[in-house]
DNA sequence: ACGCATCGTCGATACGCATCGATAAATCGA
DNA sequence: TCGATTTATCGATGCGTATCGACGATGCGT
């Protein structure tokens, strides 16, 4: 492998030029950078991560905390993080993986280690356990997801309130009286995803307002107890049923429920699922979808990070940033009546 | 930060001794090396990973080249990753995330810029773009998959061809005479990812060992095409016929065309699809599955660039690895008669 | 023509650790 | 008791880069 002295020495300059051209922090006349950038291609000279973390004390890596947990989605935890990591490309920097198992302790380590830089955390719970650790640490860590407690952290997460008053406004447009919420399965809500109440909130503000009943049911994967749920929101329903579904899992089984039920989507039943606009698409009746838009939230969390790197001010910071939603119509809810 | 040298002054000895007591290279007196390993917890001392990997040459980092491809099954790859990340920290290493956009030139940056000792590639195509460059790498590399051309390389997948036999044994041996396989999608077949041709040898080997007849039929997320195969599958076959679906995105449709057609697997109709112990017992029908091990294999890739990376003869080696896969009856398959 | 600021480059040093050779201390045999 | 080993520790050096101070060369105004 060669090295910077390799590079000056073939251009004929001293290494702390060569140092200078690929940093652009001093003024190379036009001449030296030709015969450097020259001697850099012949030799495919690439700079060593190790050394230059050690004299910048800066690693340009980014440690990204994943979860796995089979009771969430995983295919969408994949989007945040192939969106996370192609983003972190585009700000020059590479995302180490660090994973849930090492808990606390593993965030110490990475940073202790100078591993990184600063981290991102996925699917943070309301009193997440890691979250004293977060704060002791003195490097720039943002939240994908908003704790009970957000003082002093950097937080970033779909607007999950704004999500639920959109579904049921919808709704209620339509002309529905009762909705319901067929939610995330329980283990999520007992974790205390905070994201959880704030659907829920949303969704109870904009029923308070359009003057509809919004029933909250559980969900899950598990077929029978989201049967329980459809049953038991068909029985309290007057008029046409409409059913929210905010959890990717939930909706395979919502939709196979509802057709054993004899009820079709967008025909004699409302459903708002939440999937990608091309999963949408391809489902058998286009879902009308609300979009919780992670790639979105994931790219602003990148960049959100990479600006703190930059300030250097590494002081705590505090912020909250919530990424609005979409609400789409494809056919599976009803239309609204015209005028309205 | 603490350094070793304040460790080394805080227990009164030469941050060379530090370093001993560390890696164990020399032996240390036991008063000394308690000494030291007082100063280490009481000032939290965790070594600089960049100082280590320049002074080293090691920088206790594997690259993962993770895949994001729509059509590919994103739970499963999202197993891979987690399984290799906790694996990788057993053996005192970190994961590196490189996305399947930056190519080639990807692997030659972190491989150049040394952020990484070695890499791990998933889902290697059989004719794959990027193999050329890591023949030319000078570190170690594991591909999760078997190119057309492994000379050179070191390969690790699961059994392929041993799953399409255990299916096809043993669809026969309950008695089915015709055997439908609903395979991958068209874009996953096109790509030439070699295990659907050893997959579809393995089926086509026991196919005529058993006397039966396999039908190869498209398969993919779209329910039209599965319902097409379902239906063309159906009128080829005399006696029960059975289906095997190998892909984890295909069986949800699978099962739910196969309701519709009045069709019960495990009664009327025999189902082998691929998914987790957990999730092929979530099913409504405990579905029989072919497990085609992903923890397992990526454990064993993990352990094989580790060893690599520990044997320090970075000469070009070559292996190929093929994991067993097991086939677990459930509910969703015929019983063979007894005495077969 | 002379001092003075500006520009472009160089040399030296620090970053934190691993490692090698050397040395002092301890152990042993005769 | 003295040289020959072995054991435990130290000091010095190198890894490859970033960065600071210094310095010669150039251009400027007067």
């Amino acid at each position: 492998m060669p090295t910077s002295k390799d590079v000056a020495q073939a251009a004929g300059v001293a290494q702390s030029t060569v140092s200078y051209v690929l940093s652009g922090k001093r003024p190379i006349s036009e001449k030296t950078r030709k015969k450097v950038e020259d001697a850099i291609q012949q030799l495919t000279y690439q700079p060593n991560a190790g050394a230059r973390a050690l004299a910048s004390r800066k690693t340009r890596v980014i440690g990204l905390v994943i979860p796995f947990i089979p009771e969430l989605h995983m295919a969408s935890i994949m989007e945040f993080v192939s969106v996370i990591a192609n983003t972190a490309r585009l700000y020059d920097h590479d995302i180490l993986l660090v994973t849930e198992d090492e808990g606390a302790p593993g965030l110490k380590r990475v940073v202790g280690q100078q591993i990184c830089d600063g981290l991102i955390l996925m699917q943070v719970e309301g009193d997440d356990e890691r979250l004293p650790v977060v704060r002791s640490l003195n490097v720039p860590v943002v939240l994908i997801g908003i704790p009970h407690d957000p003082s002093g952290l950097v937080c970033i997460d779909a607007d999950f309130e704004m999500a639920g008053e959109q579904c049921v406004q919808d709704l209620a447009a339509a002309g529905h009286s009762v909705i319901s919420v067929i939610g995330w399965q329980p283990e999520v809500v007992e974790r205390h995803v905070n994201y959880v109440e704030r659907f829920m909130s949303g969704t109870d503000k904009a029923a308070q307002d359009a003057g509809v009943r919004v029933l909250h049911l559980p969900g899950g994967t598990d077929r029978d107890v989201i049967a329980t749920s459809v049953d038991k929101a068909l029985a309290e329903t007057t008029g046409v049923p409409a059913f929210i579904a905010p959890d990717g899992t939930v909706q395979d089984v919502l939709r196979r429920v509802l057709n054993n039920r004899g009820l079709t989507p967008g025909v004699d039943v409302s459903v708002i699922g939440s999937a990608s606009p091309t999963l949408a698409e391809l489902q058998p009746i286009p879902l009308s979808t609300i979009d919780l838009r992670p790639a979105e939230v994931s790219r602003r969390a990148v960049k959100i990070i990479c600006d703190l790197l930059e300030a250097e001010n590494h002081g705590p910071h505090e912020s909250l940033e919530l990424v609005p939603t979409v609400i789409t119509h494809r056919s599976s809810t009803l239309r609204p009546p015209h005028g309205s």
